[in-house]
DNA sequence: ATTAGGG
DNA sequence: CCCTAAT
C-alpha cells in the first residue's frame, strides 16, 4: 500500500502494487516466524520417505491440510539468511523492536515474497504475480486451494477481512505502532481484535498476538512444492505420487513439504533450534523436508490457527454433544460456502472454525488465571475413513477434561467444499484469463503423465478433476444412528477412459492390477470403486447403446459418457464373457498368453 | 488382501 | 459410494 519500506528485494514492485500484502508485511512482521508444520518422516528402504507413523502423519497432515492453502510459502535460501530468527523473542529473548528488527523483518518478508513469487512462477511461466493470483484466483496457487471456503477466507483475503475490520491499527501500525501503546491500550487493541480480555501483562505477547490477529498471515502453503536442493519446485502430485506408486507399490498421495516463514528462519541459521531438519534425497531426486519443531509460543498457534479457513472435512466425535460446535459454523452447507467475512476476529471465547476442512476448536481454558486458547486439532483422514465411523462414535474418551480430545467429523464442512468445487469448475469453465493457465498446465501435466503410463489419450478428454485434493464428501446419516462420510467425486472422462483401457490390458475383475497399473495416479479410486465404476459402466452401456447413443450427451447433469466410450465398454464385456480370464499362473505375467487365444487385448487395437 | 455383490 | 461376505 504506502511505501513499501526499503526491501532489498528485487521483487518489491509487485507486492507493492498489493495493497494486501503490504499490510500484511508491515503489521506482520515478527510474525513471519510463525511455527512451521512438520511432517516427520523417515526414509525407508528404497528412498521412499515415508511418515514416521500414523499417528504422527495424522497429526502433522491435518495441520498440513490446512496450510497448505495459505498463501503461499517458499523458501528459498537467498535472501531469507539475512533473517534472523524472530521466533524466539516469544520464548523470552530480548525484544527486537527496534530498527533492526523491523529491517529485518522487513528482508524476511521481502524473501518470502519473492520466494513465493518464484514458486508460483516456478511451474507455468511467470506473468502471474501473487497480488493478481491472490485477489482474483485464489485457487491459483494449485489445485488444492479452495477459493471459497468457511468462514475464513483464505490468504490474502484474510488478511483483507481481518484489516478491514480493524482499519485503524492494521493501517498504520504495524509493530512499531504496537510498541508505543501502553499495556493498557494494547489490552484493548487486544480486545477488539479477539473479542476478548486478556490478563497477559506480557507486552511483546500482546504485540504478537495482535500483530498476528490482525494479520492472519504468515504463512504459506506449499503443499504442491516440493524442496529438491534447496530449491523449490512444483510437483505435480499426481505425477510423482504416480511414479513413487508404481516403483514402490506404495500409496503415498502427497509427499509435499511444508513451509512457512519459519523455514526461512530456520534455514537461514536457526535450523537447529527448535527445530530439526532433515533432508533426505530420494531416488526420484525429490528431496524431502521435514521439521520437527516443538515448543512453539501457543499463543502463537492459536492465532494462527484462527486464521486458516479449512477446507477439509473435520473429525468428530459424537457430534451432537459438543457443546463448542457452533452451529452457525457448521450449519448447512449452503451458509458455508457463500459466506461473506464472517469475521472471525470477534468470535467468542469458545469457538470452532472449521478451516480448510479441518476444524479448529479453540478452547478457553482458565489456566490460572489466564485465558487460554487451546486449539485443538484433529487430523482427519484425506482418504478414505479407515474403519466404520460409528466405531468411532463409541469411542468416548473419559476422564480426560479436554474437549480436545473428541475428534469430530464434520458434515457440514464437506458442504463448503463442494461449493467450492463447484466454484472450481466454473473458473475452470470460464477460465479467467491469467490463473486458468496455470490451473491448466498442471493439469495437463497430470494427465499427461498418467497417460504417459498408457496410451496416449485425445485431450480432449482431458478434465481436471485428476485432482488429489478435491475430495468432497457429504455425511449421511446412517440407520444406527451414525453417520458416515460418503465421498463422492465425479468420475472424470479420462478416468473412465484409464479404467477402460485398464479393463482392456488386464481384463475385468483384476481391479487391483488396474488400479496399481493404471489408476496408480489417482490416490484415491480404490479397486472396489473401479470395480464399482465399471459395473456402472456396463450397466450404462448394455442400457443405452441399444436405445439410444446419445442419450448421454443430451445429460448435462451427470457427466455424459461418450459414446465411444461405452462401445468400448460394450466390446470388452462381451469379449471378457466369452473369455474370462486368462488364469494367473507362473506364465500368467503375459496376458497375452498363448499364440492365438483371443486375448482381451485384441478389441484394443482400433483405438488406443 | 482382493473380489463380488447388495444396498 | 459404502459395507460385507466370501475367497
Amino acid at each position: 500500500m504506502e511505501k513499501v519500506v526499503e526491501v532489498e528485494g528485487s521483487d518489491e514492485g509487485r507486492f507493492e502494487v498489493t495493497g494486501l500484502e503490504s499490510n500484511f508485511v508491515l503489521s506482520s512482521p515478527k510474525h513471519v516466524a510463525d511455527p512451521v508444520v512438520y511432517k516427520l518422516v523417515r526414509v525407508d528402504g528404497n528412498g521412499q520417505l515415508v511418515p514416521a507413523t500414523d499417528d504422527e502423519l495424522m497429526e502433522v497432515e491435518g495441520l498440513l491440510e490446512n496450510e497448505k492453502h495459505e498463501t503461499h510459502i517458499i523458501a528459498d535460501t537467498g535472501q531469507a539468511l539475512g533473517c534472523t530468527s524472530n521466533e524466539v523473542s516469544s520464548s523470552g529473548m530480548p525484544q527486537l523492536e527496534s530498527s533492526e528488527g523491523l529491517s529485518l523483518s522487513e528482508n524476511t518478508e521481502a524473501g518470502i515474497e519473492k520466494l513465493s513469487t518464484q514458486l508460483e512462477e516456478a511451474v507455468p511461466s511467470s506473468a502471474q504475480c501473487l497480488s493478481d493470483d491472490h485477489v482474483t484466483q485464489p485457487g491459483s496457487v494449485g489445485e488444492y486451494l479452495k477459493p471459497l471456503d468457511g468462514p475464513i477466507q483464505g490468504g490474502s483475503s484474510t488478511s483483507a477481512g481481518c484489516i478491514s475490520s480493524k482499519p485503524d491499527f492494521s493501517k498504520l501500525k504495524g509493530e512499531l505502532c504496537l510498541d508505543n501503546l501502553s499495556i493498557k491500550e494494547l489490552h484493548e487493541v487486544f480486545k477488539a481484535t479477539f473479542g476478548r480480555d486478556t490478563t497477559v501483562k506480557d507486552k511483546l505477547w500482546l504485540k504478537r498476538r495482535i500483530a498476528m490477529g490482525l494479520t492472519n498471515s504468515c504463512d504459506v502453503s506449499t503443499t504442491t512444492f516440493v524442496i529438491k536442493d534447496n530449491k523449490l519446485v512444483k510437483r505435480d502430485n499426481e505425477d510423482s505420487s504416480n511414479n513413487m506408486n508404481l516403483a514402490t507399490g506404495k500409496e503415498f498421495p502427497t509427499v509435499a513439504v511444508e513451509y512457512n516463514a519459519d523455514l526461512l528462519n530456520s534455514l537461514s541459521s536457526q535450523i537447529d533450534e527448535h527445530q530439526t531438519i532433515s533432508v533426505v534425497r530420494s531416488e526420484n531426486n525429490v528431496v524431502e523436508n521435514n521439521f520437527a519443531n516443538e515448543d512453539l509460543a501457543a499463543d502463537q498457534r492459536a492465532a494462527k490457527r484462527v486464521r486458516k479457513p479449512t477446507k477439509r472435512y473435520i473429525e468428530e466425535l459424537s457430534e451432537a454433544e459438543s457443546k463448542e460446535y457452533s452451529g452457525r459454523l457448521i450449519a448447512s452447507p449452503k451458509n458455508i460456502g457463500i459466506r461473506p467475512f464472517p469475521s472471525i476476529s470477534h468470535a467468542r471465547p469458545a469457538r470452532n472454525l472449521s478451516l480448510e476442512g479441518r476444524t479448529v476448536i479453540t478452547r478457553l481454558d482458565s489456566l490460572g488465571g489466564f485465558g487460554i486458547q487451546v486449539p485443538c486439532v484433529y487430523r482427519v483422514r484425506r482418504s478414505r475413513p479407515r474403519k466404520n465411523v460409528t466405531a468411532l462414535l463409541k469411542f468416548h474418551p473419559s476422564g480426560m477434561g479436554m474437549t480436545a480430545t473428541f475428534i469430530k467429523r464434520g458434515l457440514d464442512v464437506h458442504g463448503s467444499q463442494m461449493g467450492n468445487e463447484s466454484m472450481n469448475k466454473v473458473l475452470e469453465a470460464k477460465s479467467t484469463p491469467e490463473q486458468t493457465p496455470q490451473q491448466f498446465v498442471a493439469e495437463s501435466n497430470n494427465e499427461k503423465s498418467s497417460t504417459d503410463l498408457g496410451q496416449n489419450m485425445e485431450l480432449k478428454y482431458v478434465d481436471t478433476s485428476g485432482d488429489t485434493s478435491d475430495d468432497n464428501v457429504v455425511t449421511v446419516p446412517t440407520a444406527k444412528g451414525g453417520i458416515r462420510r460418503k465421498h463422492h467425486r465425479a468420475w472424470t472422462l479420462s478416468e473412465v477412459m484409464k479404467l477402460v483401457e485398464g479393463v482392456s490390458k488386464y481384463g475385468a475383475g483384476r481391479w487391483s492390477e488396474i488400479k496399481r497399473l493404471a489408476f496408480a495416479s489417482y490416490s484415491y479410486r480404490t479397486s472396489v470403486d473401479l470395480k464399482d465404476k465399471w459395473r456402472n459402466l456396463l450397466k450404462a452401456s448394455f442400457a443405452q447403446t441399444p436405445t439410444d447413443k446419445g442419450a448421454n450427451s443430451r445429460k448435462h447433469p451427470s457427466m455424459p459418457i461418450p459414446a465411444p466410450i461405452l462401445l468400448r465398454v460394450r466390446e470388452l464385456a462381451e469379449m471378457q464373457a466369452q473369455a474370462p480370464l486368462p488364469n494367473l499362473s507362473a506364465a500368467s505375467k503375459l496376458p497375452a498368453c498363448g499364440g492365438g487365444g483371443g486375448s482381451v487385448n485384441e478389441t484394443r487395437p482400433g483405438y488406443l
